[in-house]
DNA sequence: AAAGTATTTCGATATTGATAGAAATAATTT
DNA sequence: AAATTATTTCTATCAATATCGAAATACTTT
């Protein structure tokens, strides 16, 4: 089970990190344990603020405290940090940070205007991206890792379109499939490249 | 050369990242390149909005910008988040977070105020953490590495006060130092444990 | 050149949060 | 128990910034 990257958890780890004293704190911590009062003295502020920045690192489970007398000793929890790194590393998970949003909007709205209520278009658009977007909906059709022939493909593209070289020249130009042989076979490409 | 962890930079990496909205255009970038109005209809924000966002983003080296007709295109620099992920990994470097403020002014008044002018210990707070400060200072006297025996580190300690036995102790319980065989060789440790 | 489209800049507003003082809480020492 | 010390909570203030509408800018198409 790979831990879903949400904008929440990102945000509040982010954010425990985005002030200057928190960040001198982060690094105090990494030295050794410091009293609430020492870190005020160090870095000239009140303890109440340096509490309040404490308070925020150890919601974010940057930091913990133990009781010791009447001081409260802050340690850092390095493993957090690191954990947050690793994950970080992990660009692929990225994608997953706009789950939350309807990432097609933009795109419903454009296949709306753009395809009769059979599901064929109408035109092409005359902007580039939202041409795009038809293009990207038309190779639905096809599925990844199956070989087609080129009359196979034009099957298919008619469903949207009579212009079916158009579509066809699109998906190789934008590298959404690729073709072997002159006018052999055709593929579906997973992930095109920008 | 390690790139030394400044505050100003990390301070604007993590800023950069500390908006819902703009995690979630990382993440729409991460899927592929897209403009500000495709953007800001997924969003449901303003363009100026989304605008200033991907400044923003674009200031911290996160995304860059392509124009492209009257368009302008983003997409994500994953290697400016790889870096920062990877830097945030060694820990070790993290206290020179801290380098940009006197860490010692705690110890400094500590110092001044129970320490001679000739670099004796007038007393012993009795406050644990103002004792450590004393305690830390002496311990400065001795060399990692180096072997010493009981005699040798009592004259050393004799230099700051004739309580040798409590710096000893001191530095023993705290783990500065270690111990071999019943009163055998002294050693200073170099990263004491909390 | 004029109209259309996308982006950025500017100005204004509203929210978030950093900060410190005062008061409350907690533990220790006398 | 009273006094001392450290931390946290509460309250208020001030600065930073997310947001949007309007205007300015930039590029394209007709």
């Amino acid at each position: 089970m790979v831990p879903e990257l949400a904008v929440e958890e990102l945000l509040a780890f982010f954010k425990s990190l985005s002030d200057p004293n928190r960040l001198r704190i982060v690094g105090l911590l990494a030295v050794r344990p410091h009293a609430v009062e020492e870190l005020a003295e160090i870095l000239h502020l009140g303890a109440p603020t340096v509490s309040h920045h404490l308070g925020r690192l150890a919601k974010a489970g940057l930091v913990q405290a133990k009781a010791e007398g009447y001081y409260s000793i802050y340690r850092l929890e390095p493993a957090t940090l690191r954990g947050m790194a690793k994950r970080l590393l992990k660009v692929q998970d990225l994608p997953s940070l706009a789950a939350d949003v309807d990432g097609s909007s933009f795109d419903k709205k454009v296949l709306s205007t753009f395809m009769t209520r059979e599901g064929r278009f109408k035109a092409f658009p005359s902007q580039e991206k939202k041409f795009l977007v038809l293009v990207r909906h038309a190779l639905h059709a096809f599925t990844p890792g199956v070989r087609y022939g080129e009359k196979e493909v034009n099957r298919i593209l008619k469903r949207f379109n009579d212009d079916t070289a158009r579509l066809r020249r699109a998906f190789i130009d934008h590298g959404f499939m690729k073709r072997e042989g002159g006018g052999g076979e055709y593929w579906r490409v997973d992930q095109p490249e920008a």
